[in-house]
DNA sequence: GCGACAG
DNA sequence: ATCTTGTCGC
């Protein structure tokens, strides 16, 4: 069964592992994943999307359920997430250039957050890009494009705050693997046209339509 | 001991 | 995450 302190050394030993710089590779395609539950039955569903970067035109999509695995505790997402998630990897023919996650990446207590974890496990460049953070920040100016660095409780920076439309509340961008704080701000401001980057918005719309029958 | 705490 | 449509405001 889980063990919490086991899970906590498990992060703390493969956030050394992680690479904070990108290939550099010009960007093609655009990946996302996003979860969605369905409690009753105890149900956890993945779905992942793959976008042509510049028309955001849908190329990809897969989708696996399983049986939720543990319940939400914060700080540990990632085992309980990963899972299905890898799942519905299984299923790409190839991997986007980038991979958006719903969730931090280095910006996590033990610098392991779910896109950290992801893009690790998987050897791919991951992006966390959070609704809310697990540290302090200062609100960025109110102007979409607005940044400001945000740092964990040892003083390191480990993500950017932005703005990605005015008057919005910001998002909380990480890097998750083989990705750098700037190049994961810069590619989150450019595919935003609301809150979310279009990627996450579309893999999160998917997921939620598993459990609904309808329209 | 108490409150915080991605989704 | 999820329960849930319309409504008010930029």
């Amino acid at each position: 069964m889980f063990n919490l302190n086991k899970a906590k050394e498990a992060q703390q030993r493969l956030s050394n592992l992680i690479s904070l710089e990108y290939s550099g590779k010009p960007i093609k395609t655009i990946g996302a994943v996003d979860c969605s539950y369905d409690f009753s039955r105890q149900l956890i569903a993945a779905v992942v999307v793959i976008l042509e970067i510049n028309s955001l035109r849908l190329l990809t999509e897969v989708e696996s359920q399983d049986r939720i695995p543990l319940p939400y505790i914060p700080g540990f997402l990632n085992f309980r997430e990963a899972p299905v998630i890898f799942k519905a990897w299984r299923k790409l023919a190839s991997p986007p250039d980038v991979l958006l996650v719903d969730g931090n990446g280095i910006a996590h207590p033990r610098r392991m957050g779910l896109a950290s974890y992801i893009g690790l496990l998987l050897d791919q460049a991951t992006i966390g890009c959070a609704k809310s953070p697990f540290f302090p920040y200062q609100p960025p100016a109110i102007e979409r494009g607005s940044t400001s660095p945000f740092y964990n409780d040892r003083g390191e920076q480990v993500g950017l705050c932005l703005r990605t439309r005015t008057g919005i509340k910001p998002v909380f961008v990480s890097p998750g693997h083989k990705m750098d704080i700037s190049t994961a701000a810069r590619i989150v401001l450019k595919l935003a046209r609301y809150r979310l980057p279009e990627p996450l918005r579309l893999a999160h719309q998917r997921a939620q339509q598993v459990f609904r029958s309808k329209s």
